[in-house]
DNA sequence: AAAATATCGCTATTGACATACCGATATAAA
DNA sequence: TTTATATCGGTATGTCAATAGCGATATTTT
């Protein structure tokens, strides 16, 4: 973009703008699967419902030159965003709780578009453990920081239940662990340096149960 | 508020307020568990790690005078957050779509206490359909119309492949859905007067793969 | 070659939310 | 009874992102 930032941080991008970039994303590859070589933000603000403005401006965040009439050229523009994600390399994660929310994530197939694989599972429960599931074997507890250290991981998927959040998120940061994906209700709390994302599910439904229930 | 919110609607909350309502919520309700009368808005905020500020400007939007010295009254700051979230009735909703997020979601214990309870689930596929998963038998979606309109059911969640999003929505709109919990990747759209609150696990993971990729 | 037009890219305005500050008041302590 | 203090409730300020407007420019058309 300018000289600023290139120098201070690689990409000192708006939170909602990194949060929209995996929307235009998979809308830039389908344009291309279309066979497109341009991506013009003003078709891309159509396409997803956006306004125009916004779209034109997140795009332009991404630091790929466009051209008038033209648009963005697209293989460039499909890179740098994914760059900006950190989704041009492959990353290693593991998940801590192998319960039904934990089982249906290592079920789950669409993480390989955001190319991240789920390296290994672990559980506290002597039942589960042993078992392999949607072909990751689920091992103990105790492994945990051995396997993280030696792989190198770096993401957590934290899907246990709430009373345990706190002390795996604390294995988890012990082992070093750089940031946690947080399906708990729990809110952690955990050094700097280690970033949390949390996934609440009934913060969600709280938005929408309180517009049901105020409209009727 | 002031005199424009009480006559226009009952409340009009900031949505990021209504989002941390669960969260307060779960702390009162500890609170309550442990003998506390009365809930004083530091300590909340000091239990969940937020600006005190921050939480008692919450707290006193729920409409429940609190007293100098002593906090607000426990039960009735209770009683006015879950009333805002629409939580003081049990929601009957539909799940359309039994994949592994579906199934997850027919076995995620915790929406009792969002008083959700998932009335009916459906799919498409003649594989799946006749099954009873976790006490609920799946559907065809063909009886979709019918039962939504029969049970009065406002709420819908949406656990469906992408390219089955669209189309899926299109139907529970038509069976006279009033909200949809969307847990695809497709932007929904909707006619007015139907809200859409959507769980992109993309969107989530985008800001925490950006993070973990920028600070190496 | 000239004119028209679509799109980019920059700047300014608006709005919403978080934060900071300060006065009011009920409880507790002296 | 008087004083101290914790907590509520409102007002003011700052920050960030969304929106709006406008000029620049490359492509297309005539």
């Amino acid at each position: 973009m300018n000289e600023k930032n290139q120098l201070a941080q690689p990409f000192a991008l708006p939170l909602p703008t990194i949060r929209r970039y995996p929307v235009y994303l998979r809308c830039i590859n389908e344009m291309i699967a279309a066979g497109e070589t341009h991506i013009s933000s003003a078709v891309v603000a159509e396409k997803l419902g956006l306004d125009s403005v916004l779209a034109r401006k997140d795009l332009a965040m991404a630091g790929v030159p466009g051209k008038p009439r033209r648009g963005y050229p697209a293989r460039e523009l499909q890179a740098a965003i994914t760059a900006a994600l950190g989704w041009d390399n492959s990353t290693d994660a593991v998940l801590v709780g192998v319960g039904s929310l934990g089982n249906a994530l290592l079920g789950y197939r669409g993480f390989e578009e955001q190319s991240l694989s789920i390296a290994a599972a672990f559980d506290a429960s002597p039942e589960i453990v042993g078992k392999t599931i949607h072909g990751v074997k689920v091992r103990p507890m105790a492994d945990l920081p051995r396997l993280v250290k030696r792989l190198n991981i770096r993401l957590g998927i934290l899907t246990v239940p709430n009373d345990a959040g706190q002390p795996c998120a604390d294995k988890l940061v012990a082992a070093g662990i750089r940031g946690i994906w947080n399906f708990t209700s729990v809110r952690l709390s955990v050094p700097d340096g280690v970033i949390v994302q949390n996934v609440d599910l009934a913060q969600s439904l709280a938005v929408l149960s309180h517009a049901i229930s105020a409209k009727r």
